[in-house]
DNA sequence: TATTGTTATACTCTATAACTATA
DNA sequence: TATAGTTATAGAGTATAACAATA
């Protein structure tokens, strides 16, 4: 059953119907257009039951990932500030979803982990937002979705890291 | 000649090289990463150099595009609030880049139309953001960015609009 | 001197509510 | 009663500066 939404015109905003064949070749707008449908899917799937903020999530989710991370390393992976991921993981601390472990011998850094809560909070958000956007994008086959994926990595691969 | 960051392995993030197996299939994560990379392309070729914000640029090219729109259908566009369509419409008001225009029959709404330096604006931001994505994103080639963008647009239809 | 992490603070962006005017 | 657009205001997100402690 093929949505009626595949009958759009090719150079057209999803809503609004507006031309935009200028930007059509714009990575950075189709990213941003993407990124409508894909924020609506967390928000439903993530953010409203489970309270999680998308930074806040991909901060756990990557230390769940990455046990005994430093701060440096995910402001790093994320482009965010040091004093910003400070006050992330100081969210997901007094939730008791993370846990700051003092370093052996480095005594001004720290390790991060995830408690048991954060863990399965983790896995159990990550399950969800993939069903969500699964159920969302069902106009893209399995073979898409990959390639879509492949694609952005190798997108942000180009960033001086 | 192949950059040496292609040489990174697959399932860690571009920058800080932390694992992201269980994120690599969340499109909302692979279009924040990517995204990372055009916001800093569209800063330094747009947002620095014009003063240009990335919506409001998006709002520019847009009614230079679909001459005598109304806010209504570029809010809706962009998936943005009537209020905020109304702020960011003032400062290119402002600025001498866009007119509005009152409508003929109904006495509530508006047409939005660029000056003659609003359109000649819009056109040397587009030329430059793609010029720049262009030479930021060298490790694409051409068939890859255009696969890109038409799976990208593909995603963003499966809006409700 | 450079690095890890923090606090304090300001700025930008976005959202909601309430409003005017018109259809 | 619904719609187009605005104003006022609060919240979320991010950035910079200055700092403490350690390497």
């Amino acid at each position: 059953m093929s949505k009626s939404r595949s009958s759009l015109p090719a150079d057209t905003t999803p809503a609004g119907r507006l031309s935009e064949a200028s930007l059509h070749l714009l990575l950075g707008y189709q990213l941003a257009q993407a990124s409508i449908v894909t924020n609506a899917v967390f928000a439903e799937q993530v953010g409203a039951p489970f309270e999680l903020r998308p930074v806040e999530y991909t901060v756990l989710a990557l230390i769940h990932e990455n046990p005994d991370v430093s701060a440096t390393r995910l402001a790093k992976a994320l482009a965010v500030t040091a004093p910003n991921i400070a006050a992330w993981i100081d969210r997901l601390e007094k939730r008791g979803l993370v846990q700051r472990i003092p370093h052996a011998t480095d005594r001004r850094a720290q390790h991060l982990r995830t408690t048991r809560e954060g863990a399965a909070l983790a896995r159990k958000a990550t399950e969800s937002v993939l069903a969500g956007e699964q159920d969302a994008l069902g106009s893209l086959s399995q073979g898409e979705r990959m390639i879509l994926v492949e694609l952005l990595h190798k997108v942000a691969t180009c960033r001086g890291g």
